[in-house]
RNA sequence: GUGUUCGUAGCUCAGCUGGAUAGAGCAACGGCCUUCUAAGCCGUGGGUCGGGGGUUCGAAUCCCUUCGAGCACACCA
């Protein structure tokens, strides 16, 4: 359907035309004014200019064409040329009550039915997920369901980082450690062991011990680079390892993205794509965009109109051997063939800007993705601690998302049993998704490419503009909606007819519900998660002033307790819906 | 050095495709619970939107310049 801005424009476009301006001034937008009005229009002003004549006699034609208009029941024109409008209660209750009738409240992007593929992941196999995997989870999760909302084919790629030097480090940190294991026997031909012979835990030991171990062991090294030279070129018991390896991490990893309830469609890794290189380095040097340059093989990307120097995309190092970028472009040669998308959203650090500025040109030089392909780049900011710098444990090492997330439940734990008697089981439950809408919410409600500030104690605060204020709105809906059934029958709420405002604060809120699609399609099209976040704080603040003006269920006039019920069931809906799309749910008490 | 992002209330952040008096939250202060969850609501104080110039009827928003901060600049990922 289509937006109400979009609805009134068209009755303030038609205006201009029959006053005999151009319709294209009848733009209308939500005011800046609301204690004047709730639409406004500025067409006048500019208008002014083409048809040299006052804006304010431009704004009275307008409003004189306008009148009798039965959207609005307000039509003021004012100095310098404004068009102050108020949207008339019982079109604004039409216009509501269809979005509550219409799948995903009539939300129809203009872009839609496309396959998008969202990479949010990068976590490297055998290296516990820290809080700098965070930020690409959350955002990343929340990117993907916003596409998909928008009516798009969307598969979440994590990407692991799953073939370099750690696996050799690994392989030869266990081959000291227990060098009579068969995987290390060159002559052993028979089946090897199901069980792995490491746990996670070990594996996270492993991994920090063999690296520190290389970086003052040049031997040490040479071992590792041997050793990883030696997986990738097939080595069968290094790749049983490397196997082990990769089963124990993916399902560690597994669980650890589910406590933050960010799932991939596709597991896929920098292994998966190591088979295409070779035919696709052929090609590119075969179509004469690669050629060699102080040895290693590279793709000039340098265009005319760059601001900055842009450094060839390099393919291959002077020793032969593939890198990053080589990488990255055969991942988009194996996304083509198996999914063909038209668009591809890279949530990543954005330090890596260049290196994907790099890998997109190079990509669509070479013919690697199709033409008209979209290649998103989403560069968020660190996550800061409250110093400002980068955020680490108090010891200064890089903190583990796991603890991270186990802190900030405890502490929201301790919050609920202070705050209220509970049953200590279901407040244990409470808290993980009280927790889970305070770091995420946290993190969205910022813009995702500028760095933030990390901070439990305003994140868990349970005040202002925070993911538990979020969900405390909620469940103070559902608890109203919840006596209402109980005192009628189970279909009461739906069978509950939307009216027409009739005060203040529930036409706020109605206006606040109306702008769901703007705010949707301005999340789609920029890419922007936060936008929903700041939509839904004003939602939910104009439910609480709402709720605290007026008794919903003390109200003894039947059709405007009805009108209200409807009322709070969409607003209800539409948070539920907002906070899914942010990737966290409510409770149903809290 | 080159480029890039940013600089808004004491703190953390919105607003930036130009519009009327620049908004929230936290912190401070003052009200509101016998009544649907006070994790809430209402109110007070707090700003030359880093500085300077320009474009415009109109600039936090666009352009130039300057100061300050972060980040990136091919054989790591």
């Amino acid at each position: 359907m289509k937006t109400l801005i979009e609805l009134l424009s068209a009755e303030v476009g038609k205006a201009f035309e029959t006053a005999g301006y151009d319709e294209k001034y009848g733009k209308i937008t939500v005011s800046n004014r609301p204690d004047l009005c709730e639409f406004q229009c500025n067409g006048a002003m500019p208008a002014a200019k083409e048809y040299k004549k006052a804006p304010i006699a431009i704004a009275q034609d307008v409003a004189a064409a306008l009148n009798g208009c039965a959207c609005f029941s307000m039509i003021d024109a004012v100095a310098p040329g404004f068009l102050n409008l108020k949207v008339d209660p019982v079109y604004l209750r039409d216009y509501l009550t269809k979005m509550r009738t219409e799948d995903r409240f009539g939300y129809a992007p203009e872009r839609s039915g496309e396959r998008i593929i969202v990479d949010y992941g990068g976590p490297n196999v055998a290296k516990p997920l820290h809080i700098g995997h965070l930020r690409a989870a959350i955002i990343g999760e929340s990117v993907k369901r916003i596409c998909k909302f928008a009516g798009n084919d969307v598969i979440g790629d994590i990407h692991l980082g799953d073939w370099g030097l750690q696996m050799g480090l690994i392989i030869t940190e266990l081959k000291e450690r227990k060098p009579d294991l068969p995987y290390f026997d060159e002559n052993f031909t028979g089946d090897y062991p199901a069980e792995a012979p490491f746990t996670i835990s070990e594996l996270e030991e492993i991994y920090p011990t063999a690296s520190a171990k290389s970086k003052d062991d040049d031997a040490y090294k040479e071992a590792a680079l041997q050793a990883t030279y030696q997986l990738q070129h097939g080595n069968r018991g290094y790749l049983a390892i490397w196997d082990h390896i990769m089963r124990i991490s993916v399902e560690d990893l597994k669980r650890n993205y589910e406590n933050l309830n960010v799932h991939f469609e596709w597991w896929k890794g920098e292994s998966d794509v190591q088979p295409l290189i070779p035919g696709m380095v052929e090609d590119l040097k075969k179509s004469g965009l690669a050629h060699e340059s102080e040895g290693a093989l590279v793709v000039d990307v340098a265009e005319e109109g760059d601001t900055k120097e842009v450094p060839p995309c390099m393919i291959l190092k002077s020793d032969g051997a593939s890198l990053y970028a080589t990488t990255d472009l055969a991942t988009l040669l194996d996304r083509r063939q198996a999914f063909d998308p038209d668009q591809v959203i890279y949530v990543v650090d954005k330090r890596q800007e260049m290196h994907f500025l790099q890998v997109f040109r190079t990509a669509r030089k070479a013919g690697i993705v199709k033409d008209g392909i979209r290649l998103d780049f989403l560069g968020f900011g660190t996550m800061n601690g409250k110093d400002g710098k980068p955020f680490k444990t108090r010891s200064g090492g890089v903190m583990r998302l796991e603890t991270l997330i186990e802190d900030i439940n405890e502490q929201m734990y301790t919050k609920i049993m202070e705050n209220h008697e509970a049953d200590p089981e279901e407040a244990r439950e409470t808290a993980k998704i009280v927790a889970l809408s305070a770091i995420k919410y946290g993190d969205l409600s910022n813009q995702a490419t500028k760095d933030y500030i990390f901070d439990t104690d305003k994140f868990t605060s349970f005040e202002g503009n925070t993911g538990p204020y979020i969900l405390y709105t909620i469940v103070r809906i559902k608890s109203i909606l919840t006596k209402y059934a109980d005192s009628q029958d189970a279909t009461a709420v739906s069978a509950c007819a939307l009216a027409g405002a009739v005060n203040e604060t529930d036409k706020a809120l109605m206006l606040e519900l109306v702008k769901f699609h703007d705010v949707m399609e301005a999340a789609y099209s920029e890419i922007a998660p936060h936008r929903i976040c700041a939509y839904i704080y004003d939602v939910a603040n104009a439910f609480n002033r709402f709720y605290h003006e007026n008794k919903i269920l003390g109200e003894t006039d039947k059709q405007k307790q009805q009108g209200w019920i409807a009322l709070l069931d969409l607003t209800e809906k539409l948070l539920e819906t907002c906070i899914d799309l942010l990737g966290f749910g409510a409770p149903e008490r809290m």
